[in-house]
DNA sequence: GTGCCAGTTGAAGTACGCTTCAAGTCAAGT
DNA sequence: ACTTGACTTGAAGCGTACTTCAACTGGCAC
């Protein structure tokens, strides 16, 4: 055991991110940058996990300056206590929106009409799937 | 019943969106246009709706042009499903993905760690949640 | 020691989704 | 007639997340 490292190159293959986003994530401090040799970087495999959780974070949709928060090393035990807790509860009203979505899109695709907006938004008034657009317009009221 | 037709300043208010959004809308062809009195842009209150189900799938990741074509009037029954069923397949993957993000961040506020970094990542290899992260770094190799 | 190639840097460029700005218009109030 | 105020337009600007580019470097092959 040793000096399993992998360059940036590497690391690109086994993520399928290329090397240009991979020094952005190092110059943004999402992974680590130590280990140069003759200039070039060396990064221990565990920045493939790390990778991949900043990949879910994103998809979540937190910028990237918010992920550096929540994984960054400069945080008390506190601070990431608060944000994660924080960036739970947004990740469920997220679910919740998303999963409104889904419902809308398979509503729309069972009844057959001809187009989401011809079917849930301004033609049909009359039963079907409207509910969930009403539940829709009304959670644009109340925003985060 | 007639012209109860809502000014963009007014639409901005009910949906929160600002009117300079609204004008962007129209561009992209996301919203109705027509109905100008005297130069001015006056809506039908089903754009209400419409703007509700055009956040939600915003939120879901979707983007402008994406939703433009799955709600656009431009297109026929056989594109709109064939689209439809694409973008459900799309947010499947997307709620599993989220879903997993909410494991983890769950897993790592349970566990009491000090930070993501600390807990899931490099240092703890050894049981706890580690098999969320297993599953994500798994998921990376298979890009949509 | 001369190339070559993978890698390095900083700076500029790109796409998306808006926002901001300058300049103008329209209808109503005084 | 003149001001006010809400609205219009096109164009430029902005933040995020990268990508691309030009110029350079360090080690290995020959």
């Amino acid at each position: 055991m040793g000096q399993e490292l992998l360059s940036i190159t590497e690391v690109g293959e086994l993520t399928g991110l290329p090397s240009s986003a991979l020094r952005y994530y190092e110059n943004a401090g999402l992974i680590g940058s130590k280990a140069r040799v003759g200039g070039r970087r060396h990064f221990d495999p565990s920045v493939l996990q790390r990778l991949a959780v900043i990949a879910l974070f994103q998809e979540v949709g937190f910028t990237i300056s918010e992920i550096s928060e929540l994984m960054g090393q400069r945080g008390s035990r506190k601070r990431w206590r608060t944000l994660a807790e924080g960036k739970l509860e947004e990740i469920d009203t997220h679910l919740e929106r998303v999963g409104a979505a889904r419902e809308l899109l398979t509503a729309a695709l069972d009844c057959g009409c001809s187009g989401l907006e011809s079917c849930d938004l301004v033609k049909e008034r009359r039963g079907r799937h409207r509910k969930a657009v009403q539940t829709l317009t009304l959670r644009m009221g109340h925003p985060t």
